[in-house]
DNA sequence: CGGCATCCGTGACGATACTG
DNA sequence: CAGTATCGTCACGGATGCCG
């Protein structure tokens, strides 16, 4: 566990960097924002990260309260981590981190990972000028679902929506990093034929007409 | 300097924490976001950070885009740190950590440092409610004034506003840390008459009103 | 005196190995 | 699968010294 060192400023920012400032931990949070998750799947998605320091940082986060532990019941019965409420209010710190980062992300370099799901803050921005509602994605990488306004539960996660969704989106790499970057915005890309939405959900009708 | 720990991922939150990630980064930025700052100046309102961290940090910064260094004229003749526009575009990651943080802060403790113009940011969120215009402050800590809604230049600074101001408010150390703590909005301080509002301006006449 | 550079002790971090 | 144990390395914090 951690000696909990702060930086003991009357400071909210200050504060919240005693909680979540350290190295990785908002990369976790990101994670989490997908849902629950069993820590070789965090371990997987982190690369780099080493599993003392995974272990460490979310044994932090259950201490602060921003995540917690919990066994899933059998079969199958593993440990998941996922975040509280508290938690999954740090959503608008990872959305101001990531669109002031866009103008540093660039060219893919050959060291970079990726993973399907980090596409999803970026593409949940675009989709929160259109609406509310359930949204499946597909690219090459992979298939998520995000859900648009979610108020509670995680505001996305792997795979197909499990309740349906109110939109279908398909698009290639190219479009989808050039969304990331912030050089071209969600709506532009429709308008321009980069991006296949379906279905009939007010979602999906707004993002076609918009 | 830095040998450039990356996280090595193709988003633009790992990105962004690649350059702001590291431990005083985000603090230095605040400190920043008040103008131009001589380096002991810096470290005296960064009370924990070490020389050389800070000078590594200020170079890192240098590198990446995020401050300057410039020679002040004669006499007086002393280096002062500044942000670039880049830097100073961090203003929502740190109103994001800031307002996250809020229900961190609680009571002061004994072991916290406080500056006057830690209280910037919060009070930087009410009045943008308000309107836009330049607010000088008074508080028991000392005196600063907020640039609401400046598009260049710094959003606040220590001591009376340079061209004078729009508004003037005066408020105890209380409400002052009930408004950071996000216990009372600055409306709601105002109308309880914990906050003197002088000035003719529009941003003063809204403040009064709300 | 302001603005660092250097040195040093401690702790955080990253990689690997190992265990219930 | 889900971590704990071990270890080398590096970043950090504190103190001191140098140099304009």
């Amino acid at each position: 566990m951690s000696p909990r060192r702060s930086y003991d400023q009357y400071c909210s920012a200050a504060r919240a960097l005693d909680l979540v400032g350290d190295r990785w931990t908002l990369l976790i949070v990101r994670e989490l924002l997908a849902g629950p998750r069993r820590y070789t799947d965090l371990h997987a998605d982190l690369p780099g990260v080493s599993t003392d320091v995974l272990a460490s940082r979310l044994k932090d986060m259950e201490r602060d309260g921003l995540g917690t532990r919990r066994r899933l019941p059998p079969p199958g019965a593993a440990y998941v981590y996922e975040l509280t409420e508290r938690g999954r209010e740090l959503l608008p710190v990872l959305q101001a981190l990531g669109t002031w980062g866009e103008a540093e992300l660039g060219q893919r370099r050959p060291t970079d990972a990726v993973r399907a799901h980090w596409f999803a803050l970026p593409l949940l921005r675009g989709l929160g000028q259109a609406g509310e509602g359930v949204a499946e994605v597909r690219l090459e990488e992979g298939e998520f679902h995000l859900r648009v306004g979610a108020v509670d539960g995680p505001v996305y996660g792997d795979g197909p929506a499990p309740g349906g969704a109110d939109a279908r989106l398909v698009l290639d790499a190219a479009t989808c990093e050039a969304v990331a970057r912030g050089e071209l915005s969600l709506a532009e890309a429709v308008r321009a034929g980069r991006v296949t939405v379906t279905g009939d959900g007010t979602l999906a009708k707004t993002l076609r007409e918009a």
